[in-house]
DNA sequence: CTGGTTTTCGACTTATAATCGAAAACATGC
DNA sequence: GCATGTTTTCGATTATAAGTCGAAAACCAG
């Protein structure tokens, strides 16, 4: 029984473009050296598998940068290791923007669509977390878990449009996170670029754990406003 | 490393009344003997956990009448089991309302929200499980795992409504499944009920597996239509 | 103060879902 | 056959959520 978590930032790569990465580390010993693996390993007698995902993942990466961190799927297909039967229980963890953490010498960051070849079912296991990220992004507050403790708009939306790898519409973003509470302003204003322009407003998440948007609730009938009228402007 | 199921079907209560039922079989030995457990049991050492899952509900009801199984999760907790050290991979299991396979002596369905004691943390997974089949009954066609092959709408209704816990409206069931591609007519109609009234039709669902609403796609640019118009009346 | 730049926000359009009631399609009793 | 009751079906309306667009706001530099 291992763990395995495949951990997302947004980051620029080397040629200062922003692109989602995940954390690979590159093994010196068979099976499949010299191959990318995602960080983790055999889960201890005394800890549950959520906790052994954290306790491994320290090991790479500084633990406390690690602001989401959830299970995925089990990944047992007998002859996934070439030797002995291991189990694994995948994970989706994720580090916000302006955390950088220090990384080991065997370990970087790799663009998700620019993968290295990849050990065993790691690549399987990335894609499926990152599929999951995505889909969530729409119907949770997970954007809290990438984007910096406080952030314009339009970093945020850049934050989104980079996960997603699909434009996302600032108003759109603004108004809809907020409609649903999860947003709110700091009150302060950011310095305005060097050139010029209005100063942008700092958001904050008002979260700071996974929240399920009133999940896609169709067939439920419209609540009865008993309450006096949501005032409009 | 073992599997557990929670099975779900509707079906009438000893009173007639249409409810959410969990499969469950009644311990004899230690630990927990007396109480109600999750079918399951070991993973061999040749088979996937989604492969034993379904070999080990064999053992308690008629395969093919499973027609839904997913994994909700890993249930990890050291001390879940008194003694040795088990970790469990939960699933979600359904059976359409008129299955009704033969089950073991040991056997029985309860309704959800009235469950005997349960044995160890088979009630949380239960739980879980339930939660899972609620949310997805909003966004995909899960639907079909519940319902009989073909049936009226207001069949369908009863089954989402009980599933779901509230009230469905029959026109907003029919319209939204319909414009999402996942209901058709079959053509033929239902026997009038002994008071007379109007024949209902009767329906079928399109795709006999699980398929998710192009999901929750919250900002998506809407695409731009190159196509000539929606034909509208 | 003018022009350039960026953010913000209001107004509009479209898509989806919930609600409601009338019409359709049957049975039964007269 | 026709009126009456019953159940299903469907169109019309309203409500809410999301996508689009452009003008106004708020800054800087010269």
């Amino acid at each position: 029984m291992e763990v395995l978590a495949a951990v997302f930032t947004v980051r620029r790569d080397p040629a200062g473009r922003q692109r989602l990465h995940v954390l690979l580390w590159e093994r010196a010993r068979e099976p499949d050296a010299g191959r990318w693996a995602l960080p983790g390993g055999l889960v201890l007698k005394d800890e549950d598998v959520d906790t052994s995902a954290a306790r491994q993942l320290a090991e790479k990466v500084d633990l406390t940068r690690v602001t989401h961190l959830e299970q995925i799927g089990v990944f047992s297909n007998p002859g996934r290791m070439p030797d002995a039967r291991v189990v694994a229980t995948g994970f989706l963890g994720l580090v916000p923007l302006d955390a950088d953490p220090r990384l080991p010498e065997d370990t970087a960051w790799h663009p998700v669509d620019d993968l290295p070849p990849t050990a065993l079912d790691h690549g399987v296991i990335a894609d499926r977390a990152h599929r999951r990220l995505q889909a969530k992004l729409s119907y949770t507050n997970i954007g809290f878990a990438l984007a910096p403790a406080t952030f314009t708009i339009g970093e945020l939306r850049r934050v989104y449009a980079t996960a997603l790898g699909h434009d996302v519409d600032p108003t759109n973003l603004q108004r809809i996170l907020t409609r649903r509470g999860m947003l709110e302003p700091t009150g302060s204003t950011a310095a305005p670029g060097p050139s010029g322009g209005r100063p942008a407003a700092m958001y904050r998440f008002t979260i700071g754990e996974l929240r399920v948007t009133d999940p896609f609730a169709a067939f439920r009938p419209r609540p009865v406003s008993t309450e006096p009228r949501q005032e409009t402007s």
